[in-house]
DNA sequence: TGCAAAATAGAACGATCGTTCGTTTTATTC
DNA sequence: GAATAAAACGAACGATCGTTCTATTTTGCA
């Protein structure tokens, strides 16, 4: 391993002779790679990521098959990209939006809403997290592999706002970790279960009403009070 | 529609000339169909009803493609039979011996347990209910409409049960039936993630917990009482 | 045992898939 | 504006898919 070359280190000696073109605006070819991917989310959040093909990726974009497949040199490079780029989407309208509320209860509920409402928009597109949880269960890869990490990232950070509320006091100091996170994930599967897939209407409340049972086992009476308050300011809002 | 032939009558006819054959024992075609059946049923719960291909289970069953083609007469009524298949199992596991328990809390549980049980042994083989609820969420036809037909059959016996549970009075009377078949149906689809996808260990615990956690909060002081009671025959089993 | 019917095999079809290759067009740099 | 590199195209390949058709084998009944 480490008497392979370095390519580092080669790229380095280049530079000399040549320099390495910095990309400070979007070149030609990565801003239709960025076109090409946002039609591949759109297709893989509705056909799954094995029901995205590329000649179907190449209609919507209306290039050739192969002008889009060079952008990413496999299928399965692109399947990957998609859920990067579903992961980076998925951070940023969820995880560091919800990440600017207070420590404790206040953050977790925004993470669990700001979660539901993703699911809820997604009840037309689907969400690619849990069709690739399926779709790769049982399928070896880097596909996989990368679909796990994200959801374990996200778990964990699930976990980490979980603890700050143990350590702000609003939920008991034994309260299983995991096991919270456990059931707050299956509120969202079963909302997108019965959402997307039963087309149940009212599924978007019962996981807010699940989300408020759990909360409030778990709870310390300071986190109680803090669920109580909560719609305070709404209804005093309303006045205005 | 009323002026088409009635084929039972077109059959009652035929029976005076020609006896038709009652199948009292499986003939050649029905057995090797359902050979085929079993075969494809494992394949499905592996690759899922849209990977399920007839090439595949030609292989399988060692089988010309054409031979297997033959006894369901187009794929889409191959992937039914698999999943009303799927059903009758489902049922003959689940429900038909989860109710033979009493009514209320003891009923409700077992079919929860038994419930839990067929989707841990599916942590290697995979839960048809589960993945063609994402494969076919999207998907309109007869293959979707069989699924959404036996998901909504079992959802109705849990409500049933549940409201047994609320008569027996081990429920509250105000408890939202269908919220709790929600967070129940929860659990389960988060096992099934949990264990099949991301592989971590003690989700099967943990969907028990939950179950635990939700029906002490739904349960009445009676109700309360059969939970608290509920390991005493087993404890004193134990010196036997 | 013989005969009709049912069951299975085998080859071929059109379609679609991911991928490769050589060419042509477009964009970037000097 | 010419030279060079990047990007996109178009045709083709081999594989697999579901399906159809025609033989051939096997089965069940008289």
């Amino acid at each position: 391993m480490s008497t392979l070359p370095d390519p580092a280190k080669k790229a380095a000696s280049l530079r000399v002779v040549k320099p390495v073109r910095v990309a400070r605006s979007l070149q030609k070819g990565q801003q239709t790679r960025a076109a090409i991917l946002d039609a591949a989310l759109g297709l893989a959040s509705h056909m799954g990521l094995e029901g995205l093909s590329i000649g179907a990726l190449a209609d919507v974009t209306q290039m050739s098959k192969s002008g889009v497949f060079a952008h990413f040199g496999s299928r399965e490079e692109l399947q990957i990209a998609v859920v990067t780029e579903y992961h980076a989407k998925f951070e940023e309208e969820v995880f560091f939006t919800a990440i600017r509320e207070p420590r404790g209860l206040p953050r977790l509920r925004a993470m669990f809403e700001r979660w539901v409402r993703r699911v809820s928009v997604e009840v037309d597109s689907g969400c690619i997290y849990i069709s690739g949880a399926v779709e790769f269960d049982d399928r070896p890869g880097p596909v996989r592999d990368a679909l796990v990490a994200m959801v374990k990232a996200w778990h964990a950070a699930l976990q980490k706002a979980i603890r700050l509320s143990v350590e702000a006091g609003h939920l008991q100091a034994d309260a299983d970790v995991e096991q919270i996170v456990f059931e707050l994930h299956g509120l969202i599967l079963s909302l997108h279960h019965d959402a997307r897939f039963m087309r149940i209407p009212g599924a978007l409340a019962r996981a807010g009403t699940g989300f408020d049972r759990t909360i409030q086992f778990y709870a310390t009476p300071a986190g109680l009070d803090i669920e109580r308050n909560r719609k305070a300011p709404k209804s005093s809002a309303a006045k205005r």
